[in-house]
DNA sequence: ACAGTATTTATCCAACGGGTTAATTTCTCG
DNA sequence: CGAGAAATTAACCCGTTGGATAAATACTGT
């Protein structure tokens, strides 16, 4: 398995030079960014599947096609590799934050694209999840040291600064609420119902994580955010969910 | 340290019979039922400080104040004990639960003293945010094999039914929502915010554990879910915190 | 073409960590 | 009081794992 894999990255990232003057078949091709990247992304699939403490250096190895030597010459030791795991997941959810552009939308549409936004990066970026876990977990004991990522100091609450500002100025929001607070609430809402749906399914004898029930349960966190901000009923914002549904949940077990 | 904590073992639970009459000082004294409640305490320490795979079984003993055979005596191995440590946090949460008893207050009393009871058992048990966050990184592996937990089915869901439908009935609120989805949500926001507090902390550039930020917090939640509930404004019930405090949050960087 | 450097492979190892085996000590009950 | 059972200590075992060293191979500029 890991001999193939090293195979096919010879095959895919041979360079335009690569004629068919391909005399002995080279044992190894030289492709350092390649590599590196398959590192992180490697490490990335143990760290958030392990954890820390649970990730081991060699599987990181093998998922990537390469020799565990290449994870210290090219990144550092676990710790270093697992940081830089850790800057790169916030690096990629900022940057998709960044054109979410709620600007151009009226306050309730601009929080509803945030939640759907929210709950949909979520779902496609579990690793996501589990990373953020395992280092509040130890207590953002890596997070501290990186320079990088408390300089990305979120623009983001700016910009949920702003829509608020513009939902109490139209009349559409009752309250001026802090956008941290709000921020972190909608974060919350989708966070721990993904976070924590294998226990949660368990105690609850039902599964979260079906079409339905992930339908239902953005529905709920439009409803209830929306309703909150804006003081109309919670019915009228669950748009995605049928009213037959709707009347389900309330008889489900 | 470890060798004073097993000295303070023998003096605490020496049994009646011990009049003076120790001739030779004991090397050791039988405490079977102290034994294994001091190694599960200290399994619990060692797992939410540390996560399963980063718990140390040698560190489990020395913070028991017992040998290390002594845990396999009396629970099992590695994996034994994680699980019966875990069936351990669910069942006090559960049995505190039980003493709610939010049949005889109105329905949105009711709910805030839900969210509030969640909000400080949290805050008071740390280690059981830690615990499920462990569990659920490895996919509630474990809990999915103990017949205890399952059994418990939370007849919490009952309560809040109930709750719901009274409020529903009364005119108070204004939607029958999902218990599930509620209770889940109310956990969401308070886990959430204290489970995640390290990393957003870091990325917020304030410390959201402070007095004034868990004031604040504890209002916000409560304002939340009563307003989208009630259909009333957010401001309404936030009644812990005063107003000139509410005007500088939003004004806060 | 070739010398020097960058990249990768092949081995090795010392510490760690979960778990076990065997000996020791304390308690209980006839 | 003394023998057998229960509880505890002490010492060891051995596979794992993060990390290091050294040798081999591929590329680059001249």
């Amino acid at each position: 398995m890991t001999a193939s894999s090293c195979y096919t990255l010879i095959q895919t990232t041979q360079r335009a030079s690569g004629l068919a003057k391909a005399k002995r078949p080279l044992k190894w091709q030289r492709d350092p960014e390649g590599m590196r990247l398959r590192i992180l992304e490697a490490a990335k699939q143990e760290f958030s599947a392990h954890g820390l403490a649970g990730a081991r250096v060699d599987r990181i190895a093998a998922k990537a096609g390469a020799n565990k030597r290449m994870l210290y010459y090219h990144v550092g030791n676990k710790d270093e590799l697992y940081l830089a795991v850790l800057e790169g997941a916030y690096d990629k959810i900022r940057s998709e934050e960044r054109g979410l552009d709620l600007e151009h939308l009226d306050p309730p549409e601009a929080i509803r694209r945030l939640i759907e936004f929210t709950w949909n990066y979520f779902l496609r970026n579990p690793e996501f999840l589990s990373l953020l876990q395992t280092e509040n977990l130890a207590r953002a004991k890596h997070l501290k040291k990186s320079t990088k990522v408390k300089s990305m100091h979120s623009p983001f609450v700016e910009m949920i600064r702003t829509v608020v500002r513009r939902g109490v100025d139209s009349g559409d929001f009752q309250v001026a609420v802090d956008p941290v607070q709000l921020y972190i609430s909608i974060a919350a809402l989708s966070f721990f119902y993904l976070s924590n749906s294998a226990t949660l399914s368990v105690i609850f004898g039902r599964d979260l994580l079906d079409k339905k029930a992930k339908d239902e349960r953005l529905a709920h966190m439009v409803g209830l955010v929306l309703a909150a901000l804006t003081g109309q009923s919670m019915a009228l914002f669950e748009i995605a969910k049928p009213a037959q549904s709707r009347a389900s949940v309330v008889q489900t077990a």
